[in-house]
DNA sequence: TATATCATGTAATGCGTTACATGATTTA
DNA sequence: TAAATCATGTAACGCATTACATGATATA
């Protein structure tokens, strides 16, 4: 994530927290300890390369993504989509397609194809599951399983219609 | 989400791993790094008693609940729900859900009004936010943005149905 | 008799969290 | 002139991940 942030412009580790605050990715920590080591590691990987400005007695880090960066975002990008990521990782994968604005309608269209039919066959193995075992569930236990079965089927019924608008864009 | 396992009856690190991949729980780790020592802890701690058996030569060690481990189980249940538990950790306030057999209707209720109440008024601030910016925003990321929105909102359908199921029983 | 499963662990590494810390600049 | 915000960091601590390791028992 913070590499698509700061290949979109040039960012310094404060804009990045600022964005992580007010925006729906405050999900993700926008504490001090975590960003600016991860910067660091980020530079000493040579992902990005930093620029020191100065405004007054003022400095800033401003980081910006390099070409090594950029393959490996798109490398992240364009990764298969898999049934452990749609499983236990769900929330990293839309993460991934919020950003996809650097990749080709036919990419992006592959990457939904990848992601509708792995939860079509999710869905389809929970409710098989849920089946065997749900007389013998209490019943907060039985609603919490159906909650998640249909969250899988909300993102499901999204894929599809994502799938249509792209591609008749 | 092992004392709640612990607690319905006592089992040991091997049965929990076990838990942990045939079921949907299968979200979180089953390393042996994590759930051995996170049992070592615990019972450091006394929420949890072992006790050691053998068959033949093999041993294993079954872990139960100690009076204290149920009472911080419970506290950890009957906790009030906020809007960051909402907004970031809403899988662990299902996992909460999934264990409150053993809580009265009146507490389990509570939950799903507190629930309801904050999943409401994150829907409402997301939409507003995404009504203001969703024009500036690439296709992918205002799709992203509309598949969160979904996904919250089909909590909340949830979470009214399960009121009205368990209000009624 | 080889392989799978039962059963429990340890060690190295990396990283997030929390808390603390500093100094510049803007706003009330 | 006090408080808020800008801006960047460090240190202690805890814990997850990964990989390695061991030995018993069941199954093919």
């Amino acid at each position: 994530m913070l590499l698509a942030l700061i290949s979109q412009e040039p960012r310094s580790g404060y804009e990045i927290r600022k964005i992580l605050v007010t925006t729906p990715m405050a999900h993700y920590s926008d504490s001090p300890g975590s960003i600016y080591p991860a910067l660091k590691r980020m530079e000493k990987r040579g992902l990005v390369r930093s620029e020191e400005e100065s405004v007054g007695q003022r400095k800033r880090q401003r980081y910006a993504c390099t070409r090594k960066g950029n393959s490996a975002l798109k490398q992240w990008l364009i990764k298969p989509v898999n049934r452990a990521d749609v499983m236990y990782n769900l929330d990293e994968l839309l993460l991934r397609f919020a950003f996809m604005q650097a990749l080709s309608r036919r990419e992006t269209l592959a990457f939904l194809a990848d992601l509708e039919q792995h939860l079509e066959r999710h869905v389809i193995e929970l409710k098989k599951f849920f089946a065997g075992v749900k007389k013998a569930m209490p019943i907060t236990g039985r609603l919490a399983m159906e909650s998640g079965i249909e969250s899988y089927e909300a993102t499901l019924r999204w894929a599809r219609r994502a799938k249509k608008e792209l591609a008749s864009v």
